[in-house]
DNA sequence: TAGCACATGTAACTCGTTACATGATTTG
DNA sequence: CAAATCATGTAACGAGTTACATGTGCTA
């Protein structure tokens, strides 16, 4: 049973082979926004996967003192991911670091605290942005294929559009409510 | 420099003074709501606070082999906490191994992958009813002071009660277009 | 020619979880 | 009398980050 971040991989090779360098880069971009890793952590994954025959690789030419390889997902690797990935994931405990703060913030500067939410809201603001870009890029596919992955892929970009919004309507109400009580931000 | 558990402690020390028994409890039910952690953290961190001089602790009385120490904050930890409350947050990568298994879910059996959804969904029904209730049962405080923690408790719970709402839409947006193709679950 | 993107690996360290350990008091 | 709750600690392990390490090819 291999950990989170070798079914990460998986998933990213199951749609198209790569290399380890195209597969640490895919977990910032399209897969980052709900997981990551550094490529220390890829590349031991990788030989694990491969030892474990859920993944096989060939070697092509590319630069550099070492051999680029190129990885595909095999049969039995296809087969462990489908499986994986209906087993409901326990439920994981919320790590977030700015609702401690707000939790705390009653002993701070009131105009430091409304700062801190400004731009946590900027923040939000600006990854929102982002994954309207994307959703207007978006091919969405046949939406009668569920065997293909871009309806998957639309789901998981609708989840962090909901998420964006929510947190940024939040972020706005604490604003106004900090601003209520000490009057608006001095320019 | 403390870690973010530090800070969660001083956090639940501002407002009153506990054992480190009573502080792992709250970890688990007002914090842990935003931020966890087990006892065998909380005493490490606890010693390394009172090294520190940002806590302090009385000895009374209790069951059990060892001492049972009350700890308190101190100004020192109170100025600290205030300090850092209002310090941007470094933007989190997020970790969600549900998303994950959404982006594979096209590979999977479609009444499985149906079951996984409306499971998650129930978790975040439960979860919801579990934040207005505390949202019925608590006091706001008088909402001019913002110096008192007990508005920003509230707008804890209120970021709660949003995010949990979000995601129960997204689930059942996505229970709803599993269906449509796949023609409803049987009895 | 300096910096960046490509490309792959190892090592040290930190943070968090689980398991190990002990023992009193209360409740069913 | 068994189990849960109160109460506090240490140790082993695993996952993840940062830093170390090497070297090519392209572009400003």
């Amino acid at each position: 049973m291999p950990s989170t971040l070798g079914y990460a991989l998986l998933g990213l090779l199951a749609r198209k082979p790569r290399t380890g360098y195209e597969l640490t880069r895919a977990l910032r971009e399209p897969i980052g926004y709900f997981w990551t890793a550094s490529h220390s952590q890829v590349y031991p994954e990788l030989a694990r996967l491969e030892a474990r025959g859920w993944v096989c690789y060939e070697i092509i030419d590319g630069p550099g003192p070492r051999d680029t390889k190129r990885y595909a997902i095999t049969a039995a690797g296809r087969r462990a991911l489908a499986a994986w990935a209906v087993v409901p994931p326990r439920p994981e405990r919320s790590r977030n670091e700015l609702l401690l703060k707000v939790y705390s913030l009653w002993l701070a500067d009131p105009a430091a605290a409304r700062a801190l939410i400004t731009a946590e809201r900027e923040q939000h603001s600006a990854m929102l942005a982002r994954y309207e870009k994307l959703a207007a890029q978006s091919e969405r596919g046949d939406p009668a294929d569920l065997a293909a992955p871009q309806f998957f892929d639309y789901a998981t970009l609708c989840r962090g559009l909901s998420f964006e919004r929510h947190v940024l309507a939040w972020c706005d109400w604490l604003v106004a409510a900090l601003e209520r009580r000490t009057g608006p931000a001095a320019p």
